[in-house]
Order: C-alpha cells, then sequence, then structure tokens
DNA sequence: TCAGGTTACGAAAACGTAATAGTGTTGAAA
DNA sequence: TTTCAACACTATTACGTTTTCGTAACCTGA
C-alpha cells in the first residue's frame, strides 16, 4: 500500500522562475529576463536559462502575471440561459474572438433571475475579468433595476449589452434592429396575400418583446390593414398555451402568424394541424429565430434570422477593442444593429 | 468638451486594503483583521474600519486571492461544441453545481480540433482554473493522443472526463451506458415486431458512437435475429446524407431505425416522408438524444433520454469533491455512470 | 518595583511575475 | 593611473491578500 504522504514520483507541479534560479543558482530577475530574451543577459546564461525551462516545461503564471498587470485576459458573459439555440450560438461567437485575442471566457447564468445576475456580477466584478458581455435577465428587465450594472460601470470595468438591453444604462451596445425585422416578416407575409396576421409574442416587459410588436403593429397600419387587439396573444410558458392557441386559430379566422420564437412557430404549427388547418395553405406561419426546430420541422418554418454568432462576434470585439485602446476614459458608446434576414421555408408559400 | 485626462468624478476604481489603511491611518493587516473579525483588534478600531470598508464597498480582490491561496475557485470545461443541445445542457449542469459551491465556469470551445483542445488546456492549466471537465474532440479520439491530458493530471491538476471518455486516461469519468441504452432502444424495437432494424451511426472512432453499436449488434444477436452489416450506416456529416438514407430506406426493406443522434433521425423521417413511408406504420425511429428536435418533430420522436445536466451535475460534483478533499493524493479514480430511460413518442407506436 | 501576562497593533513574508534601479567587475580611453 | 562606460547580473518593488511573528504599552500581583 502506497503511502499517501509520500509525493507520487511522477508528479512534477508547475515549476516557477523561483525554482529555476535557486536551481541554475542564478537570480529570479536574470531568470525573468533570459526568458523574454533580454540583452541585459549574456548569452551563455540565457541560453542555459532557456534550456533548462524548456525541459521542465515552464509556463509563467496566469495569476500571477493578471495580479501584477491587473488585468486578467478573460471576459466575464452573463446570459440567461445556456440550453437555448440563440444564447448558445452568442457564446460560440464570442468566444471564437475571444480565443483569437487571446482572453478566455467565463461565463455565468442568470436564470432569468435578478439575484442570479446580481450574484454572478459581483462575483466576477472583484478582478476575475477584465469585462463583460451580458443579455439582461426577464426578471431584471422587469424590475428595470440595473444598479449592479452601474456599479461596475462606475468602476472603470467595460460593459457590453446585447439583445436584452436597456437604455437606462450607458454602454456598447449589440442588438438587431428587432422592430425593422419584424416589419419586414410581417409585409412579407402581406405581399403574400395574407389579410388576417395573427402575433403570438412574449410578455411584454422583455425588450424585444414589445419592439417585435411595434414593428408588427407599423406593417399593419402601413399597409391599410386594421390593428386589431385581440389578434396579438401573449404567452407566458409554451408548455400551457395550447388552448389559447387553438381559441385563436378556430375563433378568429386568421390567415397568418408572426411568432416572436421558434418555440411558438412550432406548437402554432402543431396545434393548426390538429384541428384541421394546412400550413402553409390555411396559415401561413413565420416565426423570429435562427434556432434548429425551423429548420427541421414539418413543414419547415420561415424565419427571420437573427444571427447568434455575428452577435457575439460583434459584442466581444466591442469589448475587447474597448479594453485594449489607449486612452481609457473614452466614453463615445455605439449602439451595434446586426442585421437579419429573412429565411423562407416551406411555412409561408 | 470633458477633458480626457482628468479622472472621471464618479469613477470609484475598487478600494485596496492598502487605500484603507492609508486613509485611517492604520497598518495594512490592522485592516484585514479586522475585516476577518480578528479577535486581535479593539472594538473601537475593529468597527471603524469595517465601516468605512463597507462605505467603500471593499471587497476582497479574487486574483490576489487565488496568489495567496493557490486556487481559483474556478473550473475549465472543454467541449467540442456548444451550439448543441446536449453539451449546452452539460454546461447547464456544470455550472449548477460550481455555482452552489462558489465556483465560477471557464469555458473553452474546441471545435472537434486536436490543436485547439490542446491549446485551450495550456491557457487555461497555467494557474487559471483548479479543475477540468472535458469531452474529447472527436480528432483526439481520432488520433489517440491524450499527452496534453497526462500532462495535466500529472501537474496535479483533477480532471474529470465526461461522454466522449478513453480508456487509456486514468480519471474520474461520468458516462451513460451507452451500449446498454441502445441495446434496451433496440429491444424496444424488436418487442414491437419490428424485425429488420437499420443503424445510423457515426463514423466509429468517436467512442460513443461505437459502443453504442456494440449495444444494438449484441440485442439483434440475443433476439436470433442476423446481424446484416448493410444495414449499419456511418454518416460524417448530416447535410449530405440524403442519398445515402434514402438508399437504405428504398433498397433494404427495413421497418426500424435506430439513430445515435436526433438530427439523423429527424432526417431520417423526412426521408421516409418523401419516398411514401409512414412513420411509425412502415417505419419505427428511434433516437439517442434528450433534444429539442425529437420533441416538437411531426411526428415526435422516442428517444433514448441522457440527461446532460445530470451529467454536468455529476462532473463538477466529482472534481469539486477532488479539490476539496483533504487527502489530494487519493488516486481511487471512479467512473460514473448516468442512467438513461426511454421515452416513448410517436415515432414508434 | 519588577516579573509576567495581556492587549492592540505593526512588520514582514509569501504567493509568482516583470520592471526599474542599482552594483560590481572589466576594459579602454584620457 | 584614473575615469567612465559597457557588461552581466542582482536587489527591490509592486500587484493585493492573509498570516505568522514580533513588540510596544499597559496591567496585575507579589
Amino acid at each position: 500500500m502506497r503511502n499517501k504522504f509520500l509525493p507520487n514520483i511522477n508528479m512534477k507541479r508547475k515549476i516557477t522562475l523561483k525554482q529555476i534560479a535557486k536551481e541554475l543558482d542564478v537570480s529570479i530577475s536574470t531568470v525573468s529576463k533570459s526568458l523574454r530574451n533580454s540583452l541585459e543577459i549574456g548569452e551563455e546564461t540565457r541560453l542555459k536559462v532557456q534550456a533548462f525551462a524548456k525541459f521542465y516545461n515552464y509556463k509563467p503564471n496566469n495569476i500571477a502575471l493578471s495580479l501584477k498587470n491587473r488585468k486578467t485576459k478573460a471576459i466575464g458573459i452573463i446570459i440567461p440561459e445556456i440550453v437555448h439555440h440563440f444564447f448558445s450560438t452568442v457564446i460560440n461567437g464570442v468566444e471564437q474572438v475571444a480565443n483569437e485575442h487571446g482572453y478566455s471566457v467565463i461565463i455565468c447564468l442568470s436564470d432569468d433571475s435578478f439575484d442570479k445576475e446580481v450574484l454572478n456580477m459581483e462575483m466576477l466584478a472583484n478582478g476575475s475579468i477584465d469585462g463583460f458581455i451580458i443579455s439582461l435577465s426577464k426578471e431584471t428587465q422587469f424590475k428595470a433595476d440595473f444598479h449592479h450594472i452601474t456599479e461596475v460601470i462606475n468602476q472603470g470595468m467595460p460593459v457590453v449589452m446585447f439583445d436584452r438591453v436597456t437604455s437606462d444604462i450607458l454602454c456598447d451596445k449589440v442588438i438587431i434592429d428587432d422592430q425593422a425585422a419584424a416589419y419586414e416578416a410581417v409585409q412579407s407575409l402581406i405581399d403574400k396575400g395574407r389579410k388576417k396576421i395573427a402575433l403570438v409574442t412574449t410578455v411584454d416587459y422583455v425588450s424585444v418583446g414589445k419592439l417585435r410588436t411595434d414593428g408588427y403593429t407599423k406593417a399593419l397600419l402601413d399597409n391599410g390593414i386594421p390593428f386589431n387587439e385581440d389578434l396579438i396573444i401573449k404567452i407566458e410558458d409554451v408548455n400551457t398555451c395550447e388552448i389559447t392557441i387553438s381559441k385563436l386559430l378556430e375563433d378568429k379566422a386568421i390567415d397568418a402568424v408572426f411568432a416572436v420564437n421558434e418555440l411558438f412557430a412550432v406548437t402554432i404549427i402543431k396545434t393548426a394541424n390538429k384541428i384541421g388547418l394546412n400550413v402553409p395553405k390555411d396559415l401561413a406561419v413565420i416565426a423570429f429565430t435562427d434556432g434548429i426546430i425551423s429548420k427541421y420541422s414539418t413543414p419547415t418554418i420561415t424565419t427571420v434570422s437573427q444571427s447568434g454568432v455575428k452577435m457575439g462576434n460583434k459584442a466581444a470585439k466591442m469589448l475587447i477593442d474597448r479594453l485594449e485602446a489607449e486612452d481609457e476614459e473614452d466614453e463615445n458608446y455605439k449602439t451595434e444593429i446586426i442585421e437579419t434576414h429573412l429565411i423562407e421555408r416551406e411555412s409561408t408559400n
């Protein structure tokens, strides 16, 4: 039986400058400078140190560097949920750019809870990261309490908000033009001769929900179609909405639906099928998303594509640009708009 | 126009012990001890310091703590991709447990590339994290080169592997019993009277693909059904497999398919529909996944559910247990098996 | 009055690194 | 021979903590 107090033979913990210095009987400074190819150090010593370091696979300790340089080369991303196609594509986009620039990505999930969002931000704000990328939780948007964000910004930490943003905070933002995109979608339905178009959306304290509703309304009015409040359905939980939807489909004699996400859309299609409606013949369906369900449902669903990857790319780029800017006090905040486009599939004809 | 060299009035950078000490004209030690409620410090001083610290919202710097304590309270997770239902649920599971224990989660994506996997590990291994949770990239499994993993383990950094694991590395692992689960799925098809069952799988250097194939084969043989190599289709890219699949469906007169993931399954169903086959009447389909497509496709797809959340929970728990164990040299590695269960939906009857 | 103990605090080291500011030795120019 | 620069290296500091150790000042009891 192995004595557990004996160090493992194979175990070679990471070596430090100090250990190298001691081993080679030079000073720590000499080692450090040798490894950074300083001209101050004679060639013989320099090569000796480099060889030794290479042999022991020396790598500078990131934490020590972070402390010294007062930056971590890490960015924090806080999102409501991760098991969600849009948000995971955004992370993907962030990670791509971050990696290119030598940054790592720390993720925290708010679970759409205000408290978790605050907690996570405080945890990361104490030196762990150089900047934030965040999409607000539903609860935060509902409470409209953004003190935790203001606080980190006031501490001099850059913040980039994406998708679920608020105008109450001054910082860089990346959004899609939800209103214009919704307008375009509804217009395309109208162009195809649909006359009675319903909107299935979320509760409207979530910023994007509201904007998409505005776009829907505007498209109708611009085309001389009367706006009818009854055709707007607000859904809180997609799992318990079938009755609401079938009521909409049966009672209102609509010929098209614009859904703010693909889960709503696919549920609408299934419900329509159940009550004998054919999609797209009797009912055209169009959804906001670039998710995967739309591509694989039957029929496939026409969507307004919001590229999460591009959003993530952009957000990361903005953050890193700001982190690496010479002039750190430049408060010239920008809001970037990621373009959307309509992907026509079978659910509209 | 604001002079950009003037510090922002609202800007109050995080305060440090040193600044508090200077401000109150005591030593750093006194401040530190006061804030940790040390008995060494007189009540008057202690309260004064605490009040001051609270007012300036003092929070210890995580990086300094990490350096001092030689642990970061962060765990790294390396996965092949994040825009993938299974992996994102695993992250979710990891994050839950990590958060409960005060750990943050750093994610890196390997994009199924060996080089990126190595790079990411090296980046994180230099002090950034206390331990790894990893699922191997396809390329790594193909090359069977695990030196980067051995290396961090030898440095004394705990590693937990999940799902895509290898027996070449000794460490904690979390897997599902792919073989047994596949067996169960195929058996359920047989129980329903299906006789000619095809397998649609991935290229087999990915460990899970191989295990699921084994389970499929065993179930057939145990039921006296002849094993037919021609009924096994290996797909590399789901976007270019339709011809392969339609050939399978048309030529082989099969009455059931077992697919190793839901993308394959839904593609099979669509292809079947195109050539006039009805699912489930003419063809039963069952898939490995607990993804979202299966729930929303038409027909809905029967699946073998692999709970990513549970896997993530377990992996995080194992890692944290090991990180916080007194006896750090305990090499009693375990492999935990997460149970699966069959979720019957419309695609089998 | 003085030894011994308590109280209340401070100094310093340590974590690992990089940069600034020395320092001693050599050699060459004056 | 003196002086000064070049060379090759070391000491020190700083980043922000925590902790161990040390030490004044005061108090107590004989």
